[in-house]
RNA sequence: AGUUCGAUGGUGUAACGGUAGCACCACAGACUCUGACUCUGUUAGUCUAGGUUCGAAUCCUAGUCGGACUACCA
């Protein structure tokens, strides 16, 4: 660590908390999901923020789940955010809920009745929102603002003794109706939801909304940095006008700004939506930025975590380029992964001088990046699949594979030179044919030639085939919701290819869930969840670069 | 319009009054039994206009542009 790396704005605050001796030099953070939803690739930063931070300065982090909302909030969320947390590398010191504190906040609100500084209003939601006032106009103040302490105080227990229907009644906070901030226009509290809550069941009818909830959590856990998105900055002045007039710890807020991403959406709303109408097979989806969707793809959470720390956080709006994210993922697996051989669209390949019926057991590195990676045994006979593409009748110049008169290498075999091809009756070819130099054999090669290109292959008869799913962009636009219309118009037709019967070299039959493998030439693959002992599936996780593909598509 | 936050190469992010740097992308080359990896090099940036200063991306003023806010969601 001879560098030194430059410190973000909030590891800035967070130092100059600690120089000033603040909490005695003590940070405490939180991650804070709302348990309706799954977490995303945004969610991932904030959680490495979060827990980075408490790790960086020996301080805490909790788990807190924002349940105060009955109505869109499941258990089934709660399990697969701890899951996600824990996959992503990160154990949180508390396991905690808003609603464990409902209790306590409800004690809170009583208080500030008390303090003549909230009031029990009998207006309708139409009501509330057109007496609100508007960005240039102030809001005028409800006709139930003056109730004395002690109506307050009574209306407000009845509320919570399940008196009133939903909505009939809200508590809100007594400030100013003429706020130029509209969150300080006398906000809810609390509103009547005769609803089951995923924790607390049946006790209360009563819910309180975010803004009542979310800073007396981080007070009452004693958060020091209490760390959120841009969109909450406004919130900023009622949460802290509800810890001072509460006398509670002093927890801060402090805001970054969210991060986006190319060629996909990040609202939960939205990916919502793509599961719900089956625009993909689920939250966990490899194509959605889901935490389980890029796990699932065999995105390894050190390269997200890698990610999360190469884009940094600031207060800027922006759009992260996906490309990054890739980079990342193939920067960790191209050390970490073996290198196998498949053949994706297979032609077959006949090395007509070699002996029919003859095997050849060849040793093929595993890991050029790993010097202890090993080797494994690969079968090598006459027939063999190859790629289509690796074919040509009729070559461009800079074209380093099979041509007539061409000569590659066979990757950890033969050197061979192509003679022809035969095709069928409409133009498509059947065969390639080849022979090969028996004295360039790999490892032991005294051929003295040298070629231009290296092609992968495997033996026909020792093959065994896998269904490969391959995947693209889920959106055919960077920013699909900035686009005119509804967002899903711009779903990418060719996101999800499946490719029913690929050769793979026998080795890989044993692969199992989860492990994942460089299909030489071809990109990463990882093995699906969806594999039985008789069907293996494979996900790609993300291809090669390809200088050759590039270099064609320029024309 | 009000409040509020922001503005540095195509993208993301540094520089805290003193040489505008890093990563991705792009481009050119070297290497290569993966057209991968790796290595080398190149292109390209301080929103505008004033001011303060020996010196401004940084401080001040005005403007421009962009985002957020007007849910009994969080």
């Amino acid at each position: 660590m001879s560098e030194e790396k430059s410190l973000n704005f909030l590891e800035e605050i967070i130092e100059n908390d600690i120089a000033a001796g603040t909490h005695g030099g003590r940070v405490h953070t939180r991650f804070p999901p709302e348990p309706n939803g799954y977490l995303h690739i945004g969610h991932a930063t904030s959680i490495c923020l979060n827990f980075g931070l408490a790790k960086k300065y020996n301080g805490k982090c909790n788990l807190r789940f924002d349940d105060t909302n009955p109505t869109t909030e499941e258990t089934e969320y709660v399990e697969s955010i701890k899951n996600d947390i824990r996959w992503l590398g990160f154990e949180w010191d508390n396991e905690l809920y808003a609603s464990d504190y409902f209790d306590k906040l409800y004690d809170f609100a009583v208080a500030l009745i008390q303090k003549g500084l909230a009031y029990v209003d009998d207006s309708t939601a139409e009501e509330i929102a057109a007496t609100k006032g508007s960005t240039i106009a102030p809001g005028s103040n409800s006709p139930y603002r003056s109730r004395s302490i002690e109506e307050n105080l009574l209306l407000f227990e009845e509320m919570r003794n399940g008196k009133y229907k939903d909505g009939e009644k809200t508590l809100r906070a007594k400030i100013d109706m003429a706020h130029p901030n509209l969150l300080l226009r006398d906000p809810l509290m609390y509103r009547i939801k005769h609803e089951h809550h995923h924790r607390t069941g049946g006790k209360w009818c009563i819910y309180p909304m975010y803004d009542f909830a979310h800073g007396q959590s981080d007070s009452i856990e004693e958060i020091t940095h209490s760390i959120c998105t841009l969109e909450f900055i406004h919130h900023r002045p009622l949460y802290n006008w509800f810890i001072e007039q509460l006398g509670i710890f002093p927890s801060r807020q402090y805001e970054f700004a969210r991060r986006n991403m190319t060629y996909t959406v990040m609202s939960k709303r939205k990916l919502l939506q793509l599961v719900n109408e089956n625009h993909v097979s689920g939250w966990d989806d490899p194509r959605m930025p889901t935490v389980s969707g890029m796990r699932r793809r065999g995105y390894p959470a050190e390269a997200i975590r890698n990610f999360c720390d190469t884009i940094g956080i600031a207060k800027r709006e922006n759009i992260v380029d996906v490309g990054l994210l890739e980079f990342c993922v193939r920067e960790h697996l191209n050390k970490t992964t073996n290198r196998v051989m498949a053949v994706l669209d297979p032609v077959k390949l006949v090395i007509t001088n070699y002996p029919e019926g003859q095997t050849e057991l060849f040793d093929a590195e595993n890991n050029p990046e790993d010097p202890n990676g090993g080797t494994r045994p690969i079968p090598f006979s006459r027939e063999l699949w190859i790629e289509r593409e690796d074919f040509l009748e009729e070559a461009p110049k800079k074209f380093f594979r099979l041509a007539p008169g061409n000569t590659v290498r066979l990757k950890s075999a033969y050197i061979v030179n192509c003679t022809g091809c035969i095709k069928d009756e409409s133009g498509k070819i059947t065969e390639v044919h080849a022979t090969y130099l028996p004295e360039s054999k790999s490892g032991n090669d005294t051929s003295g030639l040298t070629v231009k290109g290296t092609i992968h292959w495997v033996s026909i008869a020792h093959a065994a085939t896998a269904e490969v799913r391959l995947y693209d962009r889920l959106f055919r636009v960077e920013d699909p919701s900035n686009e005119d219309g509804d967002f899903k118009e711009y779903i990418n037709p060719d996101s999800k290819q499946i490719l029913s019967s690929v050769f793979i070299e026998p080795e890989l039959a044993k692969a199992t869930p989860g492990s994942r493998v460089q299909f030489m030439r071809k990109g990463y693959f990882c093995v699906d969840t969806d594999s039985t002992s008789n069907k293996l599936v494979f996900n790609r996780t993300v291809t090669l670069k390809d200088a050759w593909a590039k270099e064609q598509r320029r024309g």
